[in-house]
DNA sequence: CGTCAAATTGAAAATTATCAACGAGAGTGG
DNA sequence: CCACTCTCGTTGATAATTTTCAATTTGACG
């Protein structure tokens, strides 16, 4: 949150109540399983991770990717049973908290509750870009999509990332969250690599032509144009 | 709100606020226009409306169907520049109101804050449903979403709908809400008429088999199943 | 060296889009 | 009251995109 505001010693405070506890989490391993009885929320603190939602036909769409700093299982402020699958993408740690906690940081700390508001629109925003991608954008824009979406979000995390990368998703992975087979997004990886705006290397990626990529990606970058003027003051 | 627990007088002094003024909207007629300079929220008093974006091809992809009650344009929480559209689908009623506006109530009733919250967690169950929808099932399992998802929706407002509803969307509206192209609506609602699951008559459609229609759609229902015993206590 | 997940490739099939046309019904101006 | 126009729904034929199936290859790792 220090991102978007400065953020005064006792808000501080409140919010590093919430990392006291840690748990570790390995590759693969699940967090919050969907239709699970849940009632803890999570921040991550290393690694990468993501949800997802099961279908029974068995197929997998992915929902989001989580960064070191995200909030994680925010749904089980809301619902009895998890909506989402909560899984690690890399060898991760989260801190767990309760719901009662973050309870007691909205009543004391308005200004923190209004900047958890100004995350859940920017979270709003990023899934509805995902949205119309899926929905009406080609195969190729939305594997060039999330290839710039990852690199974007990496690169908030480590600001000497530059046009080289490790993506850290399979092939199948990227085609859960795009809604694509696994092999159509080999094939829209190649493609896009023969255009000669990207290079790949065993999981490293590197943009040869970002621009090119933008504009097949239609892609816009949810993490800009913020305006929080209107904050309530810091308590 | 009022659904989901009970408000205080005090509370619903301040929510009121937020509904002083009133303004009309005409079917069709745009709220906010994507990439306009914004700072105003809506509450939806009457009508129904839409939120959604325009990709640079033209299509258009639908993110959200708006009923009374519901508050609109919250990303102006956090953007200088709207993403999204705002249309009316019938002539309706919105009451305008300033961030700031906002911002007191987080401060004062750190319940409403935390109800808030709660919204935008259905909120972004509701959008997580439709992107796994579109991302992973066929046009004839969307079709029945977005049937049963409207139905339900306009139950909420008014109790004694039962199987047989107006649904208020042209082919080309249901298109464009599961990314796909209103031919391809009308054969599936075509299929899904002639499978027996639904009937229809100029706009109004009943429901035959509603499980079967559930099956087909893989329907959640994010209303449902709530948890909100941690709230913190009214003010 | 053997194993296993991940990447790659080709061919055929399925789904969905595109294009083009027509019909029904609502509103509008003469 | 009658063209006239417009939007919306409907239908058929064809094309494009994406999936499915079935191998094969590659690379990491014990």
């Amino acid at each position: 949150m220090g991102d978007l505001v400065t953020i005064t010693p006792a808000e501080h405070t409140a919010l590093a109540r919430l990392e006291e506890r840690e748990r570790k989490v390995r590759r693969g391993a699940t967090l919050q399983r969907a239709n699970d009885r849940v009632g803890e929320l999570f921040i991550l603190r290393k690694g990468t991770m993501m949800s997802s939602v099961l279908l029974d036909d068995g197929s997998r769409q992915i929902l989001r990717f989580q960064f070191p700093g995200d909030m994680m299982g925010l749904t089980s402020l809301v619902y009895r049973e998890a909506p989402e699958t909560i899984t690690a993408l890399s060898d991760s740690v989260v801190c767990p908290f309760e719901r009662s906690a973050l309870s007691e940081i909205l009543s004391a700390h308005p200004r923190l509750a209004a900047l958890m508001m100004v995350y859940g629109q920017i979270e709003r925003a990023a899934l509805t870009d995902r949205l119309a991608a899926i929905g009406r954008t080609s195969a190729k824009a939305r594997v060039a999509a999330i290839l710039i979406d990852m690199r974007n979000r990496l690169r908030m995390l480590d600001k000497h990332i530059g046009n080289s990368f490790m993506l850290g998703l399979t092939q199948e992975e990227i085609g859960d969250a795009t809604g694509l087979t696994a092999v159509h997004v080999n094939r829209m990886l190649r493609q896009i690599e023969e255009e000669g705006l990207i290079a790949r290397e065993n999981g490293r990626v590197t943009f040869l032509d970002e621009g090119g990529l933008m504009r097949a990606a239609n892609y816009a970058d949810r993490y800009e144009g913020l305006d929080l003027s209107w904050l309530p003051a810091a308590r």
